[in-house]
DNA sequence: CTTTGTGCAAATTCTTTGCACCAAA
DNA sequence: TTTGGTGCAAAGAATTTGCACAAAG
C-alpha cells in the first residue's frame, strides 16, 4: 500500500488494514473500534498491534491522533488540517472546516517547533440540542 | 471566595484551595500536582475531592478542563480564551495568545451548542529544541 | 432533619510493556 | 541469521464509584 510505504512504515496485512479502515471511515475510530472491526476479517489480530501500528502512523504523520475525547484517543485519517466538534451527548464527532489555518501558526514563541495543532470544539450537537431527555 | 460563589459552587475550605491554586499557579497543573501542592496544609485532603472539586469548576465554566495531554487532565485557572503548547520532550505547558478568538466560532454548523474550544500545539520549546541528547 | 461534601478503598478502563514466537531479507 | 513485526498476558496509571461518616443550614 502506497499510503504506508509514502510514510516509512513497511507495509503489513495488519498495518495495511488499519491505514485502509481510517482512509474510508471518516467516523474518528478509537482504536478498539478499529480493532473490532478488522477483527472478523484477520482473527489472529491483536490489540496490541492496532496500538502499535496506529501509534507508529501517528508518529509518521500519515494519520492524526486526536485528544478531543478524554477517554479514549480518537485515530483520523485525514491529514489536512481542519478542526473536531464532539458532541459530549452522543459522542459524535464532526469535522470543523477551517478557512485560513495560517493564523494558526502565527502566534507561537520564536524557536518553537510546531508538529501539532489541534482545534477542538465541544458541546451538544444539532440533533441532541433538539432532545430533552435530560 | 467570590470567584466560588460567583460559579454556583458552594465554597469549603478544600474547595477554596484547590481554587486558589490555580488562580496563582499559572503552570496547568495536573490534579494530582494539586493534590500535592495542597496536602502539607490540609492533611485531611483526598484525591477524590480534588478530583471532584475539579470537575465541579469546570463544568461551571469557573476553571478549563485542558486535554493536551494524553495522559493527565491540566487545569487552567485563567478562562480568557488562549491557546496552549505543549512540549513533548519536557512537559512543560506554554499559553499561546490568540489574536481574533472570533474566527473560531465562525465554522460550527447551525444548530450546534458549542460551550469549550481548545486550540492545542505540541512539538517541541524553544529550550528543548536546541538540546542534542535524544 | 435533610441535603451536600469529604475521603477511603476498590473498581474501571485505556494503553503500554515484557517476552516469546514468527516472518522477511 | 539478523532484524523487525505480531500477539498474549500482565502491568501501569489516571480517574471514577460505592459507601460511610461529617458538616452545614
Amino acid at each position: 500500500m502506497r499510503y504506508l510505504a509514502e510514510n516509512g512504515v513497511k507495509p503489513s496485512v495488519q498495518r495495511v488494514a488499519v491505514m485502509e479502515y481510517l482512509l474510508t471511515h471518516k467516523t474518528h475510530p478509537t482504536a478498539d473500534e478499529i480493532f473490532s472491526a478488522l477483527y472478523p476479517r484477520i482473527p489472529t489480530l491483536s490489540r496490541t498491534t492496532v496500538y502499535n501500528t496506529l501509534n507508529r502512523l501517528a508518529e509518521q504523520g500519515a494519520i492524526l491522533s486526536l485528544d478531543i475525547d478524554r477517554e479514549k484517543t480518537r485515530y483520523d485519517g485525514d491529514t489536512f488540517f481542519h478542526g473536531h466538534f464532539l458532541c459530549r451527548r452522543c459522542g459524535k464527532i464532526e469535522d470543523i472546516p477551517v478557512g485560513n489555518p495560517g493564523y494558526v501558526r502565527e502566534m507561537v514563541p520564536a524557536g518553537t517547533r510546531v508538529t501539532d495543532i489541534q482545534l477542538l470544539y465541544k458541546g451538544l450537537c444539532a440533533e441532541c440540542g433538539k432532545k430533552n431527555d435530560n
